[in-house]
DNA sequence: TCGCTGAATGTTAGCGCTACCATGTTAGCG
DNA sequence: CGCTAACATGGTAGCGCTAACATTCAGCGA
């Protein structure tokens, strides 16, 4: 059996609320009790039980962080960025995963909320009207992620749009006229549509009305990349440049270029959107854009935790950009 | 405020157990009851509160799992593993990170047994003596992960000293002689340690007892092989083969070589350690190791679930094996 | 010395649920 | 139709902690 608060604080002589404070409130509790407590703990080997606390109190350091996928690279660094600031203010982690799948994500904040927990980290600002009702009605502190737009209570991210918008920009004014979009199930990955989204606007703005789009189904991302290159090549010749919808795919189209015979950038220049090591390593270095992944994490695990502890927390959305890096690709 | 089991009771004309048999053993309740029941959750809209339930019962459908660091894919596939299949199940994942800190490993133990976890996934087999005492009196299940060896309970992995044996006597096989290795940091990285210990004991079998390593500050992985590529090139230009302690560095080995005009195999051989989905994309591709990462978490979630359910769980430890795939690199 | 004040500590009553045992209820049998 | 066994349900106590209020104590000025 566990020794618990009771048993620290016989030893130590004391009451257990006194036990309870040095943990909460340390700074409510005198030097030398502080002392004969600490002794107590260490002479019984006493372990917090967190569940009761949680119980007593009606919260718990637990922060439920969900996601759709961990396949996804983008998602890791986000993960790495919360993880690490939560656990350096003593918070835990507890990680979900919607499969893209808004029911299901209903079904894991549900499952989430009876942790009692202190605040919840959510992928997307699109949500199911199950999930919003619920979450509205719920007085914890909220922070949406990846996009930017009016959400539920706090928002960090980046605008997809116009991270779209700014390559295609990049790209037209190299001279490239005949640019394709290529991704993977858009219609899943509805942050890489609102890149094509901007990718539009960018062409009509410079009176290209034709916007043509390759989606095809996800199967292994460099692998797709590599196939696109080859469909499109094959299809319209024409073509000139191949703006895809993240680096994975458009460093498989480059590798596959090396062995295809196809020049780039002279016969078709790439482009991705991410800013993955890879693409320093390929040859040429490819032409992308660079989104602040951890930093989305650590942020928003900052405002997340400067709202729990009753912090200002500054504006409610928090854009955090994104920069284009133009390498030998395009 | 929430509403409790005792509401759903009240409301379903029934006693709080009852409504709380539903949920853990539904089986145990007669049709109609149910029906009265799940009525009434609906109506007041009822959500668990697993604190309380946890609290009452001494354990929480809470499973930690700490991993060294959140940078590396191969554990990222790992997680995934285990997400799914506690996901399943109706298990939490509680995500702890040590960076390679064994000291750290202790402090997060200590905190997740104030969880009243149903069981604890550890990576590594390696703890020091703070960790051990406390998992040595904690009886929950616990598996170990990556490597295979004597453990506290569990343990799921592969022989990482076979694999590195495996790799060099295939390079050995095709006449490859002067065979170093490169790594980066491998005393904390000690599994990567233990496939050059496999790659030194292939080399001594063959009568080669000279195993130069080459042990890198890590920075980018990729860079890093790069770096190592050029680096062995210039001051041993009698190397004919180079094994990579990872793909992310064999691979920037590969793509470097395309750069510095260096010619794979030919030149210099290059093999990795993952089975990555980049190296079967680099031109030649990449001879490596596949490690069977998303099937240890799966495995490891499925030996835990039975041990907590009682089922028999087979052999304590399990080897996943690995398989050497071949490509053009080597 | 007393009384006052603020800081430190204690007392009490739950938080919402489940374990344990007790009771009621049904079906099957002779 | 009564008896029994198996099944279904209920009452009660308590898991280990903290919120809220109550009390004690130290230190100080008058």
């Amino acid at each position: 059996m566990q020794p618990t608060l009771n048993d620290v604080a016989r030893e130590a002589g004391v009451s257990s609320i006194t036990v309870s404070r040095y943990f909460n409130s340390p700074d409510s509790v005198r030097e030398a009790t502080r002392l004969k407590v600490e002794a107590a703990i260490e002479k019984v080997g006493y372990v917090r039980n967190m569940i009761a606390g949680s119980l007593a109190s009606a919260s718990s350091r637990v922060i439920p962080v969900i996601v759709p996928s961990l396949s996804n690279v983008v998602f890791i660094d986000v993960i790495k960025g919360l993880q690490d600031e939560f656990e350096a203010h003593g918070y835990q982690l507890l990680l979900g995963k919607t499969d893209y799948d808004l029911a299901r994500e209903t079904q894991l904040i549900r499952t989430f909320l009876g942790w009692s927990a202190a605040g919840l980290v959510v992928t997307g600002l699109r949500h199911d009207d199950a999930t919003r009702q619920i979450l509205e009605n719920w007085n914890q502190p909220i922070v949406e992620i990846m996009e930017l737009g009016e959400g539920l209570d706090l928002n960090v991210g980046m605008d997809h749009v116009a991270a779209g918008r700014a390559m295609t920009e990049h790209l037209l004014a190299r001279g490239y006229r005949t640019i394709h979009f290529a991704g993977a199930e858009l219609d899943r990955d509805y942050r890489a549509a609102m890149r094509y989204a901007g990718h539009r606007e960018a062409l009509a703005a410079a009176g290209i009305e034709d916007a043509p789009l390759l989606d095809l189904p996800v199967r292994q991302q460099m692998t797709s990349g590599a196939q696109a290159l080859e469909r499109i090549k094959a299809t319209f010749p024409d073509c000139d440049a191949i703006h895809f919808a993240n680096d994975d795919m458009a460093c498989g189209a480059i590798l596959a270029a090396a062995r295809l015979g196809v020049r780039i950038p002279d016969d078709i220049a790439i482009a991705g959107f991410n800013g993955l090591p890879i693409g320093e390593h390929v040859t040429p270095r490819l032409t992308t854009i660079v989104s602040p992944r951890e930093q989305i994490g650590r942020m928003a695990a900052r405002k997340l935790l400067a709202r729990i502890n009753g912090e200002p927390v500054g504006e409610l959305s928090h854009d955090l950009g994104f920069t284009l890096r133009v390498g030998g690709s395009t």
